[in-house]
DNA sequence: TTGAGTAAGTCTCTTTACAAGACTAAGCTT
DNA sequence: AAGCTTAGTCTTGTAAAGAGACTTACTCAA
């Protein structure tokens, strides 16, 4: 049996995880933020095989998070470049490395920070609601929405969900 | 060969991938999230298979993000709960999740949002710096840390690297 | 006291996906 | 013409996912 599709599910994280939730996407995606957009850069930098490497490079394109261009023609040379929809996924990986920053860091430290360009800090990312306040599993409550399907929320709204956050 | 090990690479990012990466790792967190905390409900709730539940639960607990406690002991019956490392995963999970709101929600719209309990506002998960101005992949710059390598970071830093997050 | 039910797994089997590396194709360089 | 570079494809062996049968240990109803 092939691996499970996330995708359908009404759930925005299922969907986000179906989309760049494959091992090596996130870490490709990180490469071409750095600037890294050639197959055989990538390839190098991350230590991956070539058939996986164009494999995800494939879906993420066809996705729409990568774009390919041909930046020559004879040989026929293409580069990786972020679409807008790629570009937004940066936020998430600031959040997802500034987790690993807190609690898999060790001794050494962080290994990469990320500098605010304009007031120049390399102040971890946080993440606040419209209000500025900090949001975290405590403050925070799942609400349907539009989207929703009644038998995916109601494990949710009943019974254990009645729990929902509760501190541990 | 066995899947490639992220853990080891001066990368927090990669490192994170490899803590929760795996698939159905951050499905479980967020029905655990929910409040489903018990082995047959998380199995029927996500349709996964028992054994790699049992697996997921394992690598999870073993690696401090879930904490299996029993409830009662005759007969044995345990639940999951998120140790504080787990708790901090709740944001990631926001900015992730916000991100499959705004691409891939469709037409049905968001299935699920977000409440912050104090304000009250159904607002999305903003990342921002400490100086309060939303952080994006246009105006951040990464910079070396105390963790870092040399080896590893002169790719992003010499040739392709120069043009980190320049528009694409 | 037998039989059904439940919770939390373990085990087996089949299919799929990953890792390594050989091979290919098209043009460029010396 | 031989070798190099870029961007892949193909092949083969191993590891992991999916489905579901089986196990263990206890409760409850008849």
């Amino acid at each position: 049996m092939q691996r499970t599709r996330f995708a359908d599910q009404p759930c925005s994280l299922a969907r986000s995880l179906d989309a760049v939730g494959e091992p090596w996407s996130f870490l490709i995606l990180r490469n071409v933020f750095y600037g890294i957009r050639r197959f055989d850069p990538l390839r190098r930098s991350l230590g991956i095989s070539r058939k996986v490497l164009a494999e995800r490079l494939g879906t993420l394109v066809e996705r729409g998070i990568l774009e390919r261009r041909e930046y020559q023609n004879r040989p026929p040379r293409s580069e990786y470049r972020l679409t807008p929809m790629g570009v937004d996924l940066f936020p998430v990986m600031m959040t997802l490395s500034r987790w690993g920053d807190r609690w898999l860091a060790g001794p050494a430290g962080t290994p990469l920070h990320f500098r605010h360009r304009r007031c120049g800090q390399l102040s971890p990312a946080r993440v606040v609601c419209a209000c500025g306040e900090e949001l975290g599993a405590h403050n925070v409550q799942p609400v349907r929405g539009p989207g929703a399907e009644v038998e995916f929320t109601q494990a949710i709204e009943s019974g254990a969900g009645r729990q929902v956050f509760e501190k541990s």
